[in-house]
DNA sequence: ATAGTTTTTTATCATTTGTTAAATGAATTA
DNA sequence: TAATTCATTTAACAAATGATAAAAAACTAT
């Protein structure tokens, strides 16, 4: 717990209030390998943090699956698409390894934002800093082709090189496990 | 100005000083074809409402020109990365055609953020949706290939295949501007 | 209208990535 | 350990896209 509200606080500063009031409604979770996260209903409408492992944001397209984003321990994510919009969401948090993981709910974070300057501001700061990382996401898919961005992806997270499947891996890349296995053959 | 107030309280209501305070920093400019939206510093921090016209987000990778996204009229947008980063930003903005805009500074409007509650819930919805917006961006580059983008692009919009040339279209798409006119050939 | 410039098309060939299938290797369980 | 399943590699061919160059079309300014 005391690892969320030090990433909050990094992030922006919370209220002391704030906090007290957003620690009450964390619940803490766990998933083993290849679950998805779904706490209560399965279509949840929530944030969370990583406490421990990895989960990735993916969603499905003609058979093949793709991943958005890896989230690892000490991040935070929520699917905006199912909190925000009221079809339901493409995308499944799927959890790569046993993962950790503190849930709260969307509506009533949101709620305790209306009230609480300060963890509105986070929220904003927290969505700035996602909409820039899938901005340099889209650039790199755009300028680059698959053997760059396999090697910027090793240089940019080596650690998770050797906990995420090289199909894992591809379905991130947006190419398919034999192309990935090509390009490392290639190497 | 009336566009720019209806845009804001579509997305989350303003407090009635809040929308006085911050139309005290608004400024009108207007850019002709092709020219980038430089109000007063090359790398002006601010916020751009599109009154008329349309802009493109766009970076330059190896020689050639990648676009982020393009902004019509009555869209709101901003260069985060040079706003809120210290190093100076890889994207340009620039006009497509003769575009009139409003203008505001990003530290004024985040000053007035601090102090009224309701700002700070537009800036957060804002980035929200950019977010998703993004990410719907994403989705469709790894799922689908240059085809089916530019089918799709045609089909959500419509009226901005006529007022965009092929070559802008080709560096939105990720491709080159030869193959986008093959695959336009082949329908 | 004309000349000059820019954009788009067409064509050819090279490279990258996809598809399929089979072989190998690694992990899991009976 | 053997048997089974799952993940990765290899290979051969197909399809998509890139690169380059040249022709055609569209636009601009005089």
């Amino acid at each position: 717990m005391i690892d969320f509200f030090e990433f909050c606080n990094k992030i922006s500063p919370l209220d002391n209030i704030a906090s007290v009031e957003l620690s009450s409604i964390l619940k803490l979770n766990s998933v083993k390998k290849n679950e998805p996260i779904v706490t209560r209903s399965p279509h949840a409408r929530e944030f969370y943090f990583i406490k421990k492992g990895i989960v990735k944001l993916c969603f499905n397209g003609d058979g093949t699956e793709f991943t958005m984003r890896f989230f690892e321990a000490h991040t935070l994510l929520c699917d905006i698409e199912s909190c925000t919009k009221n079809e339901h969401s493409k995308y499944r948090i799927v959890a790569i390894e046993d993962t950790e993981f503190f849930s709260f709910s969307f509506f009533e974070f949101e709620k305790l934002c209306l009230t609480h300057h300060s963890l509105e501001t986070f929220y904003r700061r927290f969505m700035t800093m996602a909409n820039l990382n899938m901005m340099e996401r889209i650039s790199e898919i755009l300028e680059e082709n698959a053997t760059k961005r396999y090697n910027n992806f090793i240089k940019k997270k080596p650690h998770l090189l050797q906990r995420i499947s090289l199909g894992e891996l591809s379905n991130y890349l947006g190419i398919t496990q034999v192309s990935l296995s090509r390009i490392r053959a290639l190497k």
